[in-house]
DNA sequence: TGGCACTGGTGAAACGCTTCAGCAACGTGG
DNA sequence: CCACGTTGCTGAAGCGTTTCACCAGTGCCA
């Protein structure tokens, strides 16, 4: 394989400096370059097949045109970082953005011992879009890096971090009022872990605020916990009949978890939205794939990507601090049931 | 922002010279290093949080640890390349196992006027995974830039070319024989449009081979195209019945087109499998997800995204030619009918 | 003719790192 | 004491770009 062509070449080859060679090339304006000569140089870059090289470029400007992006791993296996759909539609919204914008994605999942401030450094990233919540130290260290950072889908409150997000808290209000509005009192609340600065535990707040409105005590028995993936919520089905707490409904704080939910019910006998009526959270085309579809929560998760990309960008190019709050809103579909006031006495008639 | 530090401030503060901390920091064993002055640079190295750039380095080795991932763009919108959770799975597998071998990973969807060997070699990508198909043309310049290539489904006759795939045609035969097995014998074939080196020409092709082998000639009409969406193939229920070629049974070429069928038909009255089977292709998590799950030809999406990963670092690190087929099975759910004898007479009832 | 501005071009330094070649000091064997 | 190998370290070249500073030539006006 022979060597590659340098801009020496298309200098040499083209009889003109180096110099000259990298003003025709890199387009500046103020250069002054006959059109001739420029010409003649970019005529020959083509016939060579010259390509500039990134990594030389990167040590004189300090700019990478590299965008990272770090997606976080879902439940225990190590590599399924894709196994909610929600990732998928986001990293192709910013993908798409950031490619319009002349800059590459560079992509990373997380694992136990990776440093990424590391990754961030070694790779000369110009900007980060950090999916989800991590720990604080973690931050910490993006942080002094210098490195605009953007945080989807995470609380933090550190005026560094541009952030996209959508009021999740005034979500979860909904999703939960929605069901109280259809009858319901007794209303389980499923979730990941609950995590500060998490999105689930804003949501959880949304849950709170809703029962505490229409006057409903929280009854810590009805709060559940599991992955947020499609078998971790299925295999909770059984756990949540066999406490008998007589929830007729619940909030499920991610659709791929309540399409699990609903699929883990129906193998134990019970029927969404006859037996128990269920509201989610996202949107996800799954939402309408399947059966019952799934009245959820939407929220526009392509112009999230696109929005991260694009205030990252901007930073980048030394734009301001952003925050960005996404709308959202109920879609009504098939998954939660009207509550007729004589069954509320009765309770789930499977757990009587 | 102060300036990062770099080789020389580890080395000044160190009090040796650049020289032998680069020495210490890169671990080369034959560097003749005292084990005191390597314990005073690594300190010193931490202390100051260095971290090497990689552009740097890529000058000089002429390698990036840099792998780029290039995703085709299904149907007509322009970003939504993950619209098939195939790709998901597939780029997460990948993303791992590359991470575990020290390289990062470069995503880029396809758009109309992408120049990949471009990128490719402004990138300085060791190396390069390929996802479907493309035009010829662009395979070649990948060849001029001596990159390896992984190609990952697509059926391309060039020893230069790294492969995986899985036996589509035998798939497709599979499939198909599966169906006939069940009774049926006016089959449906639906598909993305069929291009040479493609994988649906392969499935097709595999089609062929089993409805010839059970004496079945080959009907024009039973065939079908959309793109590799569920909204596309949902929007094709309605001609699929509309031209009233008594179809029992149909082998639709991707399992996100088999689910979009599914409830299409659904939507207009057709249930699967009562007046219709189906039989799906890849096995994707969402064929357990939905009502009836789906009848499909099982791959392992991720042990090809691991492989195509494997074999790309073990090429840029002068590995052999590697050409892997992986295997394929049928795996039998709900959205196949056995077909009774009394019924192959009648033909489907709602074309009556 | 001298002074000056403008045009079109070039040389060389710099970016951060690796690595070859070489140097001084110190045994060690003859 | 010389020759030679080994140890521990360093100087400087070089990777492919960009960009600052400078230079030669030309035209124009006073």
């Amino acid at each position: 394989m022979r060597k590659r062509v340098s801009i020496k070449d298309v200098a040499r080859e083209a009889g003109v400096s180096v110099t000259t060679t990298s003003y025709v090339l890199s387009g500046k304006k103020d250069a002054r370059i006959s059109a001739e000569t420029a010409r003649i140089v970019k005529e020959t870059a083509e016939r060579l097949h010259y390509v500039p090289r990134m990594s030389a470029r990167t040590m004189i400007n300090q700019k990478s045109k590299l965008i990272g992006v770090i997606i976080p791993q879902t439940g225990s296996s190590s590599h399924l970082m894709f196994s909610n759909p929600f990732y998928g539609e986001f990293l192709s919204a910013v993908e798409y953005t950031i490619r319009q914008n002349g800059y590459h994605l560079l992509i990373s999942g997380t694992g136990p011992n990776q440093d990424y401030s590391s990754i961030a450094q070694m790779r000369e990233l110009d900007g980060i879009i950090i999916l989800g919540t991590y720990p604080c130290s973690f931050l910490d260290e993006m942080k002094t890096t210098g490195i605009p950072v953007v945080l989807v889908d995470a609380y933090v409150d550190d005026h560094y971090f541009h952030t996209v997000s959508i009021n999740d808290r005034h979500g979860g209000y909904l999703a939960t009022k929605y069901l109280i509005d259809n009858g319901h009192t007794r209303i389980a609340f499923v979730s990941e872990a609950l995590r500060d600065y998490g999105v689930h535990m804003q949501r959880f707040r949304g849950y709170q605020d809703a029962l505490k409105e229409a006057g409903i005590g929280l009854d810590e028995k009805c709060l559940y916990t599991c992955d947020v993936s499609y078998d971790s919520s299925y295999e909770l089905a059984p756990e949540i009949i066999a406490r008998g707490n007589g929830e007729t409904a619940a909030f499920v704080t991610a659709d791929i978890m309540a399409l699990g939910l609903i699929n883990g019910l129906k193998s134990i006998g019970v029927s969404v939205p006859d037996d128990i009526s269920i509201i989610g959270f996202d949107d996800v085309p799954l939402a309408t794939m399947c059966l019952p579809q799934i009245t959820t929560v939407h929220q526009d998760i392509t112009k999230k990507g696109s929005t991260a990309a694009e205030i990252v960008i901007e930073a980048v190019e030394g734009g301001p601090k952003r925050d960005v709050i996404l709308p959202l809103y109920i879609v009504e579909r098939d998954s939660v049931r009207r509550l007729e006031p004589q069954e509320l006495a009765k309770g789930l008639s499977i757990c009587s």
